[in-house]
RNA sequence: UCCUCGAUAGCUCAGCGGUAGAGCAUCCGGCUGUUAACCGGAGGGUCGUAGGUUCGAAUCCUACUCGGGGAGCCA
């Protein structure tokens, strides 16, 4: 018996014989060599076969095995710059463990819609296994700075009796003898937990019933949400700043083979320093009008007019204050002038859009109570929340960040749909 | 919901009024250093569906179905 390593580890391995246990991702063969590609999740390594070396039998063995049948390799590890990752392992001996006949996806290029029907099957690929890494390593990356800064991760429910902000879709089902509706955002329940713990965030999926189909558009897909109690807007801001800085940052230094692997440039990446940038939406308005957009003040930004303003800069924007009017009914207004709030959205360089969302909240009862007969919400679903208002009000501020999106222009992918392991959209909810 | 593009071999596509094509994949043969290996051969098709125009339709027209991209809305 070898012992087993992985594909990852096994630069330690050098001049050993070591088991490798993985798939078969590709194969060259030339007549009396072989050349198998396996793979293990950890990576992609060259195994040889000679014909001389291993004996017909084996050699035989090797010529029937076919593209992602999975197997245990035996082989010694080598040094071989003729190799992309560095080692090689002389082939000693191999065992099939699953067969794997016509797999569909080639090593060719594929359309958008075979891959996505194949997406179980598409996640192999070292390109998707790279996205999926780099994903996951930016999860780790916004909890473990969060749980630095002294946050209490809570998980806010799925199932809600109603929307929290009232404008988008939502997914209606039935709840026994009730109506239910899947999440939009776990805020409003972040404010309460904020009361309880101070600084909170959630993490976890979102829903939206909306009709679109772009590349920024997912039907489900996840959002971080912080909520920090006595946080005053510049307070948020500030921690924002920080927050993405550090995740950018974060992946850049874990995650460099992965970013090598999908061909991004990270020079882009390197730039993503606080501070960011700062326009009021005054400014924003002003700006868009001298470039000769068609906007006025109180109109809110449509996709061309985030991507001009994004473009401008090399780090993400902030715009803040905008008008109250266009934004949800919980966001405090800027004492000073009321006809806008305490809010900034967070744009993303490249054209990926708004990728944060945050505000501080109203967090007067009177104010809010105001605000829910202005939006016609009714206290049987909302009672909760004023209640909020009513023992114990503190100043407090949060934002939501979308994962995807986020992961995308870390990636720098076409779509946000790559960034997201089985991505639910319009027309699509399989596989 | 609207705008726009598309649907031909398992996959990616060409063909745009006159006998259905290529590359890859698959199968067979060849090759001791291949990198999406290469070379030779073979099999593989209700041209999305239903109508219409025409001597003749994958090709032109209409409707429908399914999908891509975008707008709105949002993260």
């Amino acid at each position: 018996m070898y012992p087993v390593t992985t594909i990852q580890e096994i630069g330690q391995f050098v001049g050993q014989t070591v088991t490798l246990r993985g798939w078969l991702y590709n194969k060259r063969s030339s007549g009396k060599i072989q050349f198998l590609q396996v793979r293990d999740g950890t990576g992609v390594i060259q195994c040889v076969a000679v014909k001389n070396e291993v004996g017909d039998e084996i050699f035989e063995k090797c010529s029937k095995l076919t593209q992602e049948t999975s197997l245990v390799v035996h082989g010694t590890v080598r040094a071989d710059e003729r190799a992309a990752g560095g080692y090689e392992v002389t082939l000693v001996d191999v065992e099939p463990v699953g067969g794997s006949v016509d797999y569909p996806i080639t090593l060719k290029e594929h359309g958008v819609d075979f891959l996505l029907d194949h997406r179980h099957l598409w996640i192999r690929t070292p390109r998707q296994r790279a996205i999926l890494k780099i994903r996951a390593e930016v999860q780790r990356a916004m909890a473990e700075f969060l749980d630095a800064e002294g946050f209490t991760r809570v998980d806010p429910p799925v199932l809600t009796p109603s929307s929290a902000e009232g404008t988008t879709e939502l997914f209606h089902i039935k709840y026994f003898d009730e109506d239910a509706y899947l999440t939009q955002s776990g805020q409003m329940y972040m404010e309460a937990a904020a009361m309880a713990l101070g600084k909170v965030y959630s993490m976890g999926p979102t829903f939206r019933a909306e009709r679109s189909k772009t590349r920024r558009h997912l039907i489900e897909f996840w959002m971080i949400e912080p909520e920090m109690a006595y946080f005053t807007h510049e307070d948020n801001v500030a921690l924002q700043e920080r927050f993405v800085s550090h995740v950018v940052q974060h992946t850049l230094k874990h995650c460099s083979r992965e970013l090598e692997t999908i061909g991004r440039d990270v020079s882009k990446l390197e730039r993503v320093t606080a501070p960011f940038p700062r326009m009021t939406y005054d400014e924003a308005v002003e700006w868009l009008q001298k470039q000769g957009h068609d906007i006025q003040w109180g109109d809110d930004f449509g996709a061309p007019h985030e991507t001009a303003l994004a473009e401008q800069f090399d780090r993400p924007v902030f715009i803040e204050r905008y008008p109250t009017a266009l934004k949800a009914f919980y966001m405090q207004p800027d004492p000073a002038r009321p006809e806008v709030v305490l809010c900034a959205d967070l744009l993303a360089p490249e054209g990926y859009g708004e990728i944060i969302g945050g505000s501080e909240r109203i967090h007067d009862y009177d104010l809010m109570k105001q605000r829910f007969e202005e939006h016609h919400l009714p206290e049987a679903s909302y009672g909760w929340y004023l209640d909020l208002r009513k023992y114990g009000s503190v100043p407090h501020s949060g934002f939501g960040i979308g994962l995807e999106r986020t992961v995308a222009w870390i990636c720098g992918l076409e779509h946000v749909r790559e960034a997201n392991p089985f991505p639910r959209m319009l027309y699509r909810l399989y596989p």
